[in-house]
DNA sequence: TGATTGATGAGCT
DNA sequence: GCTCATCAATCAG
C-alpha cells in the first residue's frame, strides 16, 4: 500500500478537525538512512490566543514564535527536562497546534527501546515525553516543514477513522482551561497515555 | 485509581 | 526567581 505524505491543504484546516484526523497517521523520524515509524494514537489541540492552556496566549515571543508561522511545521519545546512536539496548524498569524501526545510502535522498536532504556514496548511513546526520547527528538527539530519528502520528521496518510473510533476528553497535565473536551484518542489503543 | 513528590531545563519578567 | 502541555516512584485506600 502506497501512502501519501500529508500536504498543507490538511494542516490549514481547522485545529480540532486536524487533531481528530490525524488519529491512525504514520508519523516518521528519518535519522541518517534509518526510519522510526509510529501511529498517531492520541492528540490534544490547543487553539492560540483564546486558550488559555496555549503557550501562545500571551503573544508571539522568541520561543513560541513558530506557532504564529505558517502550518504544517514542528513546534518543539522543553517542559522540565523532557521535549514535546506539536504540529502548526491553519493560516499564518493563527497561533494554533495540535501536540501529539502518544503513538503505537510500528517500525525501528530495537532503536526506540535504547533510546528510551527500556524493553518494555507498552512503555515506549505513551506520553509526549517519551515519545520524543524515544525518536530522538530535540530543539534541533523544531520549526521542520513536515510536508517536505527531506525532512527529519514526516506524516504520512492513512485511512480516516470513523467518528466512534475517536474518544473526546479533557486535556492532560495543565493548570488552566482543563475543561475543554480537546484531547483525542483511539477507542481502545493499549498504547495511549492514560485512560 | 488518585494524590504526592522530586528531579530537572528553558524561557519569560 | 518563577512557571510548566512530564515522568517515575511511592503510598493510601
Amino acid at each position: 500500500m502506497i501512502r501519501e505524505i500529508l500536504t498543507k491543504d490538511f494542516y490549514y484546516q481547522d485545529t480540532i478537525t486536524v487533531a481528530q484526523q490525524l488519529l491512525g497517521k504514520y508519523f516518521v523520524r528519518n535519522i541518517g538512512s534509518s526510519q522510526l515509524i509510529g501511529k498517531i494514537v492520541e492528540t490534544e489541540a490547543y487553539l492560540g490566543i483564546t486558550d488559555e492552556a496555549s503557550h501562545s496566549f500571551i503573544g508571539p515571543t522568541n520561543r513560541n514564535k513558530v506557532l504564529f508561522g505558517e502550518a504544517g511545521h514542528t513546534y518543539v519545546h522543553a517542559i522540565h527536562r523532557y521535549y514535546c512536539i506539536d504540529i502548526t496548524t491553519e493560516a499564518s498569524g493563527k497561533p494554533t497546534s495540535v501536540l501529539i501526545r502518544a503513538l503505537e510502535p510500528i517500525k525501528g522498536i530495537e532503536v526506540m527501546e535504547s533510546l528510551r532504556q527500556t524493553n518494555n514496548t507498552m512503555n515506549l511513546t505513551s506520553g509526549p515525553g517519551k515519545l520524543c526520547q524515544a525518536l530522538q527528538i530535540n530543539k534541533d527539530l523544531n520549526a521542520i516543514d513536515v510536508t517536505q519528502k527531506n525532512s527529519a520528521i514526516l506524516i504520512f496518510d492513512n485511512q480516516l477513522l470513523s467518528d466512534e473510533d475517536i474518544i473526546k476528553t479533557t486535556r492532560i497535565g495543565i493548570s488552566k482551561a482543563k475543561e475543554l473536551p480537546l484531547r483525542f484518542y483511539i477507542k481502545d489503543n493499549i498504547f495511549i497515555s492514560r485512560t
